[in-house]
DNA sequence: GCCAACGTTGGC
DNA sequence: GCCAACGTTGGC
């Protein structure tokens, strides 16, 4: 049972979208990178994330959803009218994956960027490292523990 | 809105 | 295989 982090920007899909229908999957499409796509692939069914909300007001870890479902080829990387549309990829040859995710919680407190970057033993996590810009990334039980003894 | 840092592309 | 140019990310 791996744990892991996802960002997004709270205006495309937040933890309240997740809240208001907590009983909803919600499809975790259009990452287009590799190495995020590597450890999406590497999702099973039921392990936690941490859901970080970026490029806003209020940036920091804003609550916990979990998988659903396990990897499978992203849909939108074939649709033309998709902004996620990759002319490269085919459904015989998918580049791109996807997986589901649903509603845990919302954390009592946001837990901001600015707090994370000042705890001790989050040094390895890329969300706290200077110009990282993966978005999809594993967390150790230990900084996991960290961060939610913040809440 | 700015811009530093990054990942990707493509010419050579 | 190198690397300049480009587009994107994401904090500020």
């Amino acid at each position: 049972m791996t744990k892991w982090l996802v960002k997004s920007e709270p205006d495309e899909c937040g933890i309240d979208d997740f809240a208001h229908s907590p009983n909803t999957v919600i499809p975790w499409d259009g990452v287009r990178n590799y190495q995020a796509r590597n450890f999406l692939a590497q999702m099973a069914p039921n392990d936690e994330v941490f859901l970080y909300h970026s490029s806003c007001r209020h940036i920091g870890i804003a609550g916990i959803i979990r998988v659903v479902k396990a990897a499978y080829p992203d849909p939108a990387q074939f649709n033309p009218d998709s902004p996620y549309h990759d002319p490269k990829s085919s459904p015989d040859k998918p580049r791109w994956q996807a997986v589901d995710f649903a509603f845990v919680r919302k954390l009592s407190r946001l837990i901001p960027l600015d707090e994370l970057k000042s705890l001790d033993g989050l040094e390895q996590l890329p969300l706290v490292r200077k110009g990282s810009r993966l978005s999809v990334m594993p967390v150790s039980e230990a900084e996991w523990q960290i961060i939610l003894q913040q809440e």
